[in-house]
DNA sequence: CTGAAAGCGCTTACAG
DNA sequence: CTGAAAGCGCTTACAG
């Protein structure tokens, strides 16, 4: 490997570029001609069609995609159905990969238009999946946090023929064009790796789950829970798991509940939420002054990485949403354009930060 | 933000976009005359450029690179100065990124040479550089291990009015355009922080070193050390280090080495390596049961992998080699192709990689 | 079913 | 110092 140099067919036998023209005359027919093969439209008589791909085919021929775009000036739109959010929460980060990709898409007519629920209700997003069946669009990145709902709307999908990529948890059983994010599962045992790790085996846990307006809990959550216990299980933990369920708004309920949890259970020495609240256990566990409690939560977002670098988280587990929301968009961008198909199942790294590393987190993009 | 739709201009006023032949209308001028502005190249009268800039100020001109590169057909080359490598050794990665932005960068015609130097010869390098003093290039990716050297050459670099931009490690003081890579320094913190969190404050710690044709190791390295000693010294260590030196292909000779160190000073408890080869040192450890020592090293490479995977090495950190090279790239094409000018320096998240994570490190691109 | 011609937005000789 | 014209490689009505 060490001196091969990767020089295009260009230098060797010095290959002038092949374009459309040289084929037309290769093939004795039009320009026009050609592009009626190469892009499957219009009525093109059985010899010429021949004639045509045995050249395309000889020569390899491979489109000048920026002189494309620049004649076509056909758009595309990507749908991108993902949760609302307020500033510094964990979907404004893929929110700012949308917007990278969009920058930089945007040179071949792609546009990004945006649909967002609200992530703690299901019937939201059920009025999302209503309107996109009225709307026109040529592809959709689609957050999977609704999974029961998600699954049948993508037959819809497949009917109308258009693609969609999933991001935040993977449903496999769907035809989706690929998936960005994290393997939930494998998440989860990092998770209880740097929780564990410390830990007397017969300490117990608190588990902190957000209530919600509807079933328990995202996809994405499940799987790392059991990711999570699966990895206990393998380790010879003898705790008790205490699942606790606190509000996302209701801090004085929330101590409620903690202080009753903690006076029954003198033995908890650890904590972990599997969402990216984590923050609410941690200023409960800070203002308490139980530094005894080691805890670990999802994501980067302004809260947990203040109180990871004040000491009261242990670690995050991040799985870069910025890069989620960029590739998720450009890998449809590459696919109208370019009918480049994109690996079906990314899984990102798992990251973990510390209070050493954490901030360097930014600077995340790719 | 919650609900910030974000349109671009053209929906809001519907204001077309602005060609290039729109601002010659507008000033009165032809579309050349124009051109001869927005490049600075050729005379124009004052009149015309003070008329053409007033409008080209006022309707914030965006020209169309796609339509530009097809015209002008103008070849950027960007020069990457990086060491040999074999397949599975850490500048594989960084050549990864660099065929990925190659790939990308085509569409714009920039080109990439490359010029490979031995990373343990010095000369190797100063031959390069001679080499580099003939050829002509339009920018250049400078990896920066024989620190010394490189200062010099930037200041050629600087008369030639070649722009350059750092890789592996910074150098402040030249007048790069840009720097991708992590923060040696703090690289050097995480590593003590894995290392010493779990170690008795009295143990020693053993700092494997190779020997180098030339003076002792690379910019980064020294970083990372004196990040590591930092460390160390603020969190109470009352151990000693015992730095040796090691050899890359005499694994008899190392043996030796080690055994007679750790005969002489049974309480060593940790090991460090500041280069990628910590797989050396796993070697032994696992040749010698000694799976008492918490060992912790840099950068996912295939045997570091492998050591990982078995248990012998406890952690990696790692400093996404395929986005410094990719970056490296994109940042000079995008300044010769548009005159973008990027961050001055991009410190790349420092990451840690564990058994648990360690198998999605790849998919590491962006 | 097919081709000549105009056009995407910008650059580049060339003639003045 | 300036502009008319041709061209980059591809697509798109349009006429036949």
């Amino acid at each position: 490997m060490t001196m091969e140099h990767h020089t295009n067919d260009k230098s060797g036998t010095f290959a002038k570029t092949i374009r459309i023209v040289d084929i037309a005359r290769m093939a004795g027919v039009s320009t026009a001609t050609v592009d009626r093969v190469i892009h499957h439209r219009g009525k093109v008589s059985a010899e010429n069609l021949a004639r045509i791909r045995a050249v395309l085919e000889q020569v390899d021929y491979r489109p000048n995609l920026i002189a494309r775009s620049l004649a076509s000036g056909r758009e595309h739109v990507v749908a991108v159905v993902m949760p609302e959010f307020a500033a510094g929460e964990y979907w404004a980060d893929f929110e700012a990969g949308i917007l990278r990709a969009e920058a930089e898409a945007s040179r071949y007519n792609v546009t990004v238009r945006r649909f967002r629920f609200d992530q703690y209700d299901r019937t939201s997003f059920e009025r999302v999946l209503a309107t996109l069946r009225e709307e026109t669009f040529d592809a959709v990145v689609l957050a999977t946090l609704f999974a029961e709902r998600v699954i049948p709307f993508t037959q819809e999908l497949d009917e109308r023929n258009i693609p969609y990529v999933f991001v935040d948890s993977d449903l496999p059983t769907c035809h989706r064009l690929a998936y960005f994010g994290t393997s939930s599962f494998d998440a989860g045992a990092v998770a209880a790796r740097l929780l564990f790790e410390r830990l007397d085996p017969s300490a117990d846990i608190v588990v902190g789950k957000i209530l919600h307006r509807g079933e328990g809990g995202s996809n994405q959550c499940r799987e790392r829970e059991r990711g999570f216990c699966d990895y206990l299980a393998r380790h010879d933990f003898r705790g008790v798991l205490h699942a606790v369920e606190l509000r996302l708004d209701d801090e004085a309920c929330n101590t409620r509940i903690l202080d009753e949890l903690f006076a029954h259970h003198a033995s908890i020495a650890g904590a972990v939420t599997f969402n990216s609240t984590c923050y609410i256990l941690a200023g409960y566990l800070s203002a308490r002054r139980r530094s005894g409690v080691r805890l670990v939560g999802y994501d980067v977002i302004d809260r947990n990485r203040r109180m990871l670098d004040e000491g009261v988280v242990t670690a995050l587990v991040a799985q870069r949403p910025e890069v989620q929301g960029y590739r998720g968009v450009m890998s449809l961008s590459a696919w109208l354009v370019e009918g480049r198909r994109p690996a079906e199942v990314n899984n990102l790294p798992i990251d973990i930060l510390l209070k050493e590393n954490i901030s360097y987190y930014t600077n995340n993009n790719i």
